[in-house]
DNA sequence: AGCCATAGCTAATTACATTAGCTTAAGCTC
DNA sequence: GAGCTTAAGCTAATGTAATTAGCTATGGCT
């Protein structure tokens, strides 16, 4: 039995195993699209996959695994569409505002995982270290940004700290969360929180401007 | 039968059911503070009560009754506590900042209901109209402060509009968001984000700067 | 003295997460 | 190819929760 394109060794098995395992996981993103982040039921996976509840447990050890594993999904598609994004765009500002902005589409587009991973709707869910990993190089990546932002005299030097990471997330966070809550239909780029996006942007410029001229800038806001 | 202000009928009886109510939704409070808002079990409440759970359907039709009654409970609440808080600040921006400052209190001290309120984290929930109702004046009180700011002249006229108010809520719970997640245990004016928020106010009067004289003015944001 | 609404109860139904233990068949080893 | 291993399914059972149905006692009113 020659197999002409199928894998030489026994990894047929293994492989089968990962396929039932994404397939899992995309029926449950479904399911949380649906019924709400903490609507997931393994009873409704199981459903789904035409098969019987305790199956289940040979693929995930329980619930809170599944949503463990879709946190980690999420947090990697999500750091790769900023990434992306900040790639696309020209340094400092330019990439930090399309970092940004991939990363609230991304989120609308993806409610439920997105809702898992910044508002933890589901209490008794705590990501384990390994999911949460990704997210400090995101962080990393924000911070980068904002530092050649500094260094392009786009914005002034406290921008490259803690302090502004926190102002700039707190910003998209808060579109986010009003977008989410009262417009639960709605993309990015819709309603009357979303739009409002680019003019927090130029807040933020407001906010660390650039020393520049000596001017003492009536608009220096810290 | 002359009904002053309480009903004079079966007087007794309605008092302690009322009271009832009230306990009923204390411990649903206080389970929620516990284990999550929606770790909130009708079980778990008549434990505490001392009572079987289906008695608890003598006083709620639902578990989400007892959602929608804490609902309103918060909003009045809150509704109080801000008006509190602008009735003893200056008028204008004095009284919207004073008013979003004990509104942010107020949410990191009940948390719980907070959340209730602001993220519907119970997507099987959605508050009653009825419920909803006091939310509707505190939009207008926050109007009411800002047209104020714009008379004194603390604010540019557009401040007096529905995308001001979006935007300054925005800020909000950007701020309460990013602190609910992430600092889950500290009050208003601790760790990283909501000691920014009175800068983000100022941010706010860089956006909606007063024409006042003719200047360009680089920091206008719109 | 009697009525009756209130507030409690038990029992039953349905749905879910999880565990235990059985069965089958695929694939690997010799 | 015979036999072993194990992955992947199953059924049965347990414990908890929300909710419904229907029973009962009693406090307060007539």
């Amino acid at each position: 039995m020659a197999q002409t394109d199928t894998p030489p060794r026994s990894d047929r098995r293994a492989r089968r195993r990962q396929e039932t395992i994404e397939e899992i996981l995309d029926i449950a993103e479904d399911v949380m699209t649906e019924e709400g982040v903490n609507g997931l039921s393994l009873a409704e996976v199981a459903r789904r996959l035409g098969v019987q509840p305790p199956s289940i447990y040979k693929y995930f050890p329980s619930l809170m695994a599944i949503y463990d594993s879709l946190f980690l999904r999420g947090q990697l598609e999500h750091l790769d569409v900023m990434r992306q994004a900040m790639a696309g765009a020209e340094c400092g500002l330019g990439a930090l505002t399309a970092g940004l902005e991939a990363s609230g589409r991304w989120a609308l587009a993806n409610r439920a995982i997105a809702q898992l991973m910044f508002w933890r709707p589901v209490p008794s869910f705590a990501p384990s270290a390994e999911a949460f990993a990704p997210s400090v190089e995101m962080v990393a990546l924000q911070r980068a940004a904002m530092a050649e932002a500094v260094c392009a005299g786009q914005l002034g030097p406290e921008a490259d700290s803690d302090e502004a990471i926190c102002l700039v997330s707190t910003l998209l966070v808060g579109v986010l969360s009003q977008s989410m809550a009262n417009e639960p239909d709605l993309e990015w780029g819709q309603g009357r929180f979303t739009p409002t996006f680019p003019k927090l942007m130029k807040l933020l410029v407001a906010a660390y401007p650039r020393p520049a001229s000596g001017s003492k800038s009536g608009s220096d806001v810290r």
